[in-house]
RNA sequence: GGGCGCGUAGCUCAGCUGGGAGAGCACCUGCCUUACAAGCAGGGGGUCACAGGUUCGAGCCCUGUCGCGCCCACCA
């Protein structure tokens, strides 16, 4: 055995080579197993080219925690992980860094952009996945996957191809989310709406012969150029006289109509509308009911394009500022109001998006919402915590179609062909060589690519095989748990859920855990532009993976952000190292041979027994609290139990043993310590993996890893509850006597004799076995147990507890005056207590409704606070008559 | 305009199905006791935002108010 432990926790010493021991010997690793049943977590994947943040750090963490403890409990656990192309975003870091170098993509081609783009992206991958390895993530690397690898692909046309053919799929004009940074279309989820402060021009639209005028109100008046129409309500008399009848459009000089349409809200504004169908969505709506020209006048980069007639080549800015001049000089704009509304942002470069006409590519979202509706309503899906259910129901009941089109090249090409004789469209998986209409050679494939999220969709099934029907589909699907935050419900959650029972029949997992955000100790977002984000590889250099990983767990709660504080990461590590140095101590302790759990059984004495009882009722709380997501709470509740129960009290108390001449009580004393201290490290595994794993080597009897060993059960065929009883006893006398003595100053080395009087039989016991305690614990030089007081001195300090009175004679006076006020400051705490048991015990109600149990332990209470009392009472008498 | 969360010790937060208010950090006192000063022992500190209600009993359930935050929404 070796004993050489550290004298402190270093991390840094160990946690690479543990991952690397790990990862080696397979330990990571899940197959089809028919003996055993599976349990799957997809790991949300990480951009390729991003780093390692907080959010992930607290993801990963949660998701590893769940598969350490399911392997551990028999269960084939597959984490598999993989990463995200993450088109957009990576994209325009490409595009960036070709820009750096003098270069764009046109220049480029699309074949060689996309050359630098993998470049890009091969050379990026390996550093957010080995920042992954040092949290200790323990997923299947041998089954990683990428967003854009061969199969993934195949499973995105696959879908296309099939959503298509099902009519589910659409190419169509309408109005879309354009970013004119980016240069692409939009879905509504990538869009950000802000409140900001705009304006509200009122402009004078001249009725055509005539010295009339109808004045409209807009927010963004460059929009103008492209107004076919003007609306009011059908039952606004201020405008009646004038349906029918045509405005002049200023700056454009062409005429437009008055129509009617019930959208018009006649109290807002002055009740007139401009109709612009290429650059506003209800306009859109309107132009389509009244059979309007959809006049487009801008281009994909946000200027004004030839329909802008003088305006022509301005960006929209300046085209709006160009515009409101020549409206004022033309006296035509009558008022400018200050006006607050939301300004849809490109979610990733936060540019002003443009709600333009486009021809894009739709998924018709109604059929698939349904299902996806149906089985949260079933159950079959799950929100821990539930809330969020009404967040993804909210979201899929007020569905829209989904813009699924980019034109971007870093992604899924669509898998779509056009005939440049005939405009038929082909789609299919290869390129065909002839139209399947009119057998023209005359084609090309659309160069759009799809929404990043439209493969991150398939990822709970696509990443094992699909369309093909593997037999890892068919064991891991579906999954059993999504671990995300809650601000990816719609991009992705949601249509996890409607992709995976379109496509495989059944939900992609059955339970979502949301996590909150992690935010900075001021309560503020993370965000680069802030500066105020904390590298967690930084954190692992200086407190180590385990102390990071167990300070994200604890004191959070699912769905509930959390600030970060070193502080909390520093109490981590130093619970870390208190279980280092209690291992060092059992260690230090130990005897080559352990006695087995049989010949231990019959010579546990009353410690031991406390101890083996106590933990079995954690194993059995940390396993329930695990099964309902408690993580936070199964955390606590380790850490209490390994700092308060075993390192303080126990430890302490089988110290004489370890140190005395009984072999007996030696083995056993050390068969004790080792399992215990076994099973805590069982229970932490999952939190801490790096460090239990190093300590577990160090143990005798641990062939195998910890990370493949078994989680413990609760196993307890006698619940030992008199020495629990007698344990609790022994320490709530420890305590008093060590809390007298310290209040009333004498120092802890300083050791006296203490009485205990009695007349219970089971205390007079449990005194008499507990002997040892009091010398190791609170420094007693003999003890003595009577029945009486007789001869007892006033000097001497006194304490109460349960069916007990404790004396510790000094040899030095005691202060009396000081001893009086303890005494009194006792007396109030009972006298408070006994108030608020009789309150309770004379309640009529309390007596006839409240349960018996209830009722009898409010009882018993009464019965022990009224003895204390009686005793603290004579003893204050007693005191001050001197 | 809808929906949601939060408000508990000086700070950061737990508190599971209602049954004597907890932790970490900070603070005060005493200890380098051969596992650990990243430690040990002891202590102080809370009208559980506020007001009603249900209940024998409310931090927890219901209603309302105030404060902070978040999400969704096509009134130009």
């Amino acid at each position: 055995m070796d004993r050489n432990l550290a004298k402190t926790y270093n991390p840094n010493d160990f946690e690479e080579r543990i991952y690397k021991y790990w990862y080696e010997n397979g330990y990571f690793k899940a197959d089809v197993n028919k003996e055993k049943q599976p349990f799957t977590i997809m790991m949300p994947p990480p951009n390729v080219t991003g780093n390692l943040h907080m959010g992930h750090a607290l993801q990963y963490t949660i998701q590893d925690i769940l598969t350490r403890w399911k392997r551990m409990d028999g269960y084939e656990a597959l984490w598999l992980p993989g990463t995200d192309h993450a088109s957009i975003s990576t994209e325009a870091k490409v595009v960036a860094k070709i820009t750096k170098e003098g270069k764009n993509k046109e220049e480029l081609g699309r074949e060689g952009f996309l050359k630098e783009a993998w470049n890009w992206t091969d050379k990026y991958h390996g550093n957010i996945t080995n920042q992954l390895k040092k949290l200790g993530v323990s997923c299947d690397w041998s089954k990683e996957r990428f967003t854009l690898d061969e199969g993934l692909s195949d499973a995105v046309e696959e879908v296309f191809i099939r959503l298509y053919e099902k009519g589910l799929i659409y190419r169509g004009n309408r109005i879309i989310n354009w970013c004119p940074d980016c240069g692409t279309a939009l879905s509504d989820a990538e869009v950000e709406h802000e409140e900001r402060n705009g304006k509200l021009w009122h402009i004078k639209y001249p009725v055509k012969d005539s010295d009339e005028f109808i004045v409209i109100a807009t927010t963004r008046p460059e929009t103008m150029l492209g107004d076919v129409a003007v609306a009011v309500h059908p039952e606004d008399n201020r405008y009646q006289h004038l349906v029918g009848k045509n405005l002049i459009l200023p700056l454009m000089h062409r005429e437009i109509p008055i129509i009617q349409d019930e959208y018009v809200e006649m109290e807002f504004g002055t009740g007139a509308v401009k109709i612009t169908p290429a650059h506003d969505p209800n306009d859109f709506e309107v132009g389509l009911r009244h059979n309007l020209e959809m006049l487009k006048v801008m281009n994909d980069d946000a200027a004004i394009n030839q329909k802008g007639g003088k305006y022509v080549g301005l960006e929209r800015y300046e085209a709006r500022k160009q515009i409101v001049k020549d409206l004022e000089e033309q006296n035509l704009l009558v008022e400018v109001k200050e006006h607050s509304n939301n300004v849809g942002h490109c979610e990733r470069c936060e540019t002003v998006v443009e709600p333009i006409i486009s021809k894009q590519w739709f998924v018709d979202m109604k059929p698939l919402a349904k299902p996806a509706i149906e089985a949260y309503k079933e159950g079959k899906v799950r929100f821990v915590p539930d809330r969020f259910g009404k967040v993804y129901m909210n979201w899929l009941e007020n569905i829209r179609d989904w813009c699924i089109s980019r034109q971007l090249w870093w992604g899924h090409r669509l898998p779509v062909y056009y005939c440049n004789n005939c405009e038929d469209i082909i789609v299919s998986k290869k390129e065909p060589e002839s139209c399947t209409k009119c057998q023209s050679s005359d084609i090309y494939q659309d160069p759009d690519t799809l929404d990043t999220w439209f493969s991150s969709a398939l990822w709970p099934f696509s990443t094992l095989g699909w369309p093909h029907k593997t037999p890892e589909l068919e064991y891991f699907y579906s999954t059993d748990v999504m671990v995300t935050a809650y601000d990816i419900i719609f991009f992705w959650v949601v249509r996890m859920v409607f992709s995976g029972l379109e496509h495989m029949g059944e939900v992609p997992f059955k339970d979502v855990f949301m996590t909150g955000l992690i935010r900075d100790s001021q309560g503020r977002k993370m965000s680069k532009s802030l500066g105020n984000g904390i590298d967690p590889l930084e954190i692992f250099e200086q407190y180590g993976a385990d102390a990071l990983r167990f300070m994200l767990v604890t004191g959070n709660t699912p769905g509930n952000d959390m600030r970060f504080h070193l502080e909390k990461v520093e109490a981590s590590r130093n619970f870390a190292n208190k279980l280092w140095n209690a291992t060092r101590f059992v260690i230090m302790n130990l005897e080559d041979n352990i006695i087995s759990k049989n010949e231990a059984s019959n010579k546990l004495k009353e410690e031991d027994k406390w101890i083996i009882s106590r933990i079995n009722n954690v194993v059995k709380e940390v396993t329930e609290n695990l099964g309902k997501y408690e993580l936070g709470i199964a955390a606590q509740k380790i850490y209490d139990f390994t700092w308060n129960e075993y390192c303080d009290w126990y430890i302490e108390m089988v110290k004489p043993r370890l140190y005395g001449k009984n072999e007996d009580d030696k083995n056993t004393a050390r068969y004790v310590l080792l399992t215990v201290l076994k099973d805590i490290l069982k229970l932490l595994h999952p939190f801490m993996p790096y460090i239990t794993e190093e300590i577990w080597h160090y143990l005798p009897q641990t062939n195998q890893s910890l990370i493949i060993s078994s989680w413990p059960k609760y196993n307890l065929d006698n619940e030992y509850k008199k020495s629990v009883k007698s344990i609790n006893f022994v320490m709530d006398a420890v305590k008093n006597i060590r809390n007298i003595r310290a209040e009333m100053n004498v120092v802890p080395s300083k050791k006296s004799k203490i009485i205990f009087v009695t007349t219970n039989d089971d205390v007079k016991h449990t005194l008499e076995i507990s002997e040892g305690y009091f010398v190791t614990l609170a420094s007693a030089s003999e003890i003595e147990i009577r029945d009486n007081k007789d001869g007892i001195g006033e000097d001497a300090m006194s304490a109460v507890v349960t069916n007990c009175e404790i004396f510790l004679p000094l040899e030095e006076l005691v202060d009396i005056d000081k001893e009086i006020e303890r005494l009194e400051k006792e007396r109030k705490k009972l006298e408070q207590e006994l108030k608020r048991v009789n309150g309770k015990l004379s309640n009529e109600g309390f007596i006839s409704k409240a349960p018996e149990a209830v009722i009898n332990v409010e009882k018993e209470k009464r019965e022990n606070y009224q003895e204390m009392m009686d005793n603290v009472m004579e003893r204050l008498e007693g005191l001050k008559n001197k």
